[in-house]
DNA sequence: CTGTTAGCGCTTTCAG
DNA sequence: CTGAAAGCGCTAACAG
């Protein structure tokens, strides 16, 4: 497999080493001719140029890291196609990363991203211990937290999820719940302990005590993580109305409690929260909470690339959205 | 921002650049107690080795490419977990690529994947036309193709489209369906060519002309997809039977079709594709043609580590797996 | 407008 | 078991 090199296409052509890596970057500073002729023994020698080499000597690469939660939640999927459409006009890659919800994969994948000098990373953190960012920060390494707010010198882009639990247990409750579910990924996660709070404050504004409200805590987020809420919630008293965290935890709620018989919204009302693309088309529609992915993504990234490209003359901003109530026959 | 490299740490440990390189690579060729000082002048000065500079010195990177046709369809998120798996036990990176479907997004995928030297790659080809690939094989960088069943001197993994299309045509039509319709995405893309196949293999056996099912032929495999061609189809005679190349279109074809006063599967029948895990769980719970995703990731990903591992004594292989038919409400 | 050149940080022989 | 040194392929600065 006989290397090809920027050396030999400059032989080819003609031309020195320096003049190819014009053409491949700065085309404009090149002699037409010469750019052609350049261009076509790239063409005949199938010549690739070596991104390790262009990123080693420039100190970084072209590419942004995403950290998620879970690539397997059509909500992260969505803010995941924001970033995609930002960064690829601006001709950078994304490396996607999973974290699967663990500290340790979290860990994992940073430093991943530390070794491949990436330009910044977009992270929605697996807990509130945001030190393991500082690897990065320290090294010069722009970071963006998404749908978590920050509270000082990083830029966050976030959805209030204190307003989204209020919005879902204020509806609960205007519909004369009384004894009440929340069903949560680990409470470490952000999200869930601010749902809750939001929840809370329904509660409280409805002049009924923090006990109408009972926490199911399960390890997943996502459909097993529901169906097994569903259980526990079976081995006891149903409540009145359930909310989950996400959307992937009540569609399991949803599917345990048919199969055991058990009509939702009239035995129990149940709200998810995310509003993914499925929600609406599940065997009772499902309420849930809207928040704006997309932006989140897309408004995300922009900040990012702007602290990337001025790392001086960049104000960090916490960004956070409204989240929205969407109503249908889960809880009707 | 002080460059913490190989050099800074060596000094700090009093021993010679070579050495930290043994630690990170071959840290038993290291005797024990020169490893702990460099151990620790890796942690006391926050040492991240540039993987670039690796890369560019051994000519390949630690990491494999994956080119899906859509992140956001369950399908393939559930092969990229078997590939995930498989890969994170042998220490490489996974570099996610979306095509979305489109030939000219699949070969800028691969151009990056090139450019980042990476050992193998995963691809779900987006049409028939394989010269892309040769880009990469060319320069040595192995390939199995996944969900795509390959004719020669590649490996590939796939399911029985054909089997699968002559399954849900022949459940269909067992269930007394006599005018059908095939709601697909770009005919280019061999698995809808394939299900199609299989369909009218069924009709035959069935002693039944290929008109007696109609094409409905839509840009996007995903709901958005779905609704259209319910459009289409109600601007007609509704056939008695629905087959569609995949669960996200089905998942559309039924929201529209409810939503115009169709009863699924009273006034239509309904079947879709991949049994993802929201199909289930679907206002009416759909039919489907399950595949073993995870496998198909899992063992994808070891024919393809095998490949790199020996290039010489490897010898490529086609596995074939059977699908399997799902039935639930959509068409009882 | 084009050529020359000096590294970017790491790994890997080859000596010691 | 450890040190010295060459070079992977590219880019940017400078000279012509």
């Amino acid at each position: 497999m006989g290397t090809v090199g920027i050396r030999e296409v400059a032989q080819r052509a003609g031309v020195s080493p320096g003049t190819v890596s014009n053409v491949l970057n700065r085309p404009e500073r090149v002699a037409a001719a010469t750019r052609a002729r350049v261009e076509q023994a790239i063409r005949e020698l199938g010549f690739v140029r070596n991104g390790s080499a262009a990123t080693l000597r420039a100190g970084q690469s072209r590419a942004i890291g995403l950290v998620v939660l879970d690539v397997g939640n059509p909500f992260f999927v969505a803010v995941a196609r924001g970033v995609e459409d930002v960064v690829s006009d601006r001709d950078h890659a994304v490396i996607l990363c999973n974290s699967g919800e663990s500290p340790e994969r979290e860990a994992r994948n940073l430093r991943v991203l530390a070794e491949q000098r990436v330009r910044g990373v977009l992270i929605t953190p697996t807990d509130e211990d945001l030190s393991r960012l500082d690897l990065l920060r320290q090294r010069g390494v722009a970071v963006v937290l998404v749908d978590h707010p920050a509270t000082g010198d990083v830029c966050s882009v976030s959805v209030d999820d204190v307003a989204g639990g209020d919005l879902a247990v204020a509806h609960l409750l205007a519909r004369g719940a009384e004894r009440l579910a929340y069903v949560t990924g680990p409470l470490a996660i952000r999200q869930c302990t601010d749902r809750r709070k939001g929840a809370r404050r329904a509660l409280r504004a409805a002049g009924l005590p923090a006990r109408a409200l009972e926490d199911v805590v399960v390890p997943e987020m996502n459909a097993s993580g529901g169906a097994l809420a569903a259980e526990k919630l079976l081995s006891g008293e149903l409540p009145d109305a359930i909310f989950c965290a996400n959307d992937l935890l009540a569609l399991g709620v949803l599917r345990a409690l048919s199969q055991a018989g058990v009509r939702v919204p009239d035995d129990v009302s149940l709200i998810g929260y995310d509003d993914i693309e499925f929600s609406s088309a599940a065997a009772v529609p499902l309420s849930s909470i809207r928040q704006p992915t997309y932006q989140l993504g897309k408004i995300a990234t922009e900040l990012l690339l702007d602290e990337c490209d001025s790392p001086t003359g960049h104000a960090h901003q916490q960004i956070m959205f409204q989240p929205e109530l969407v109503v249908r026959e889960s809880s009707r």
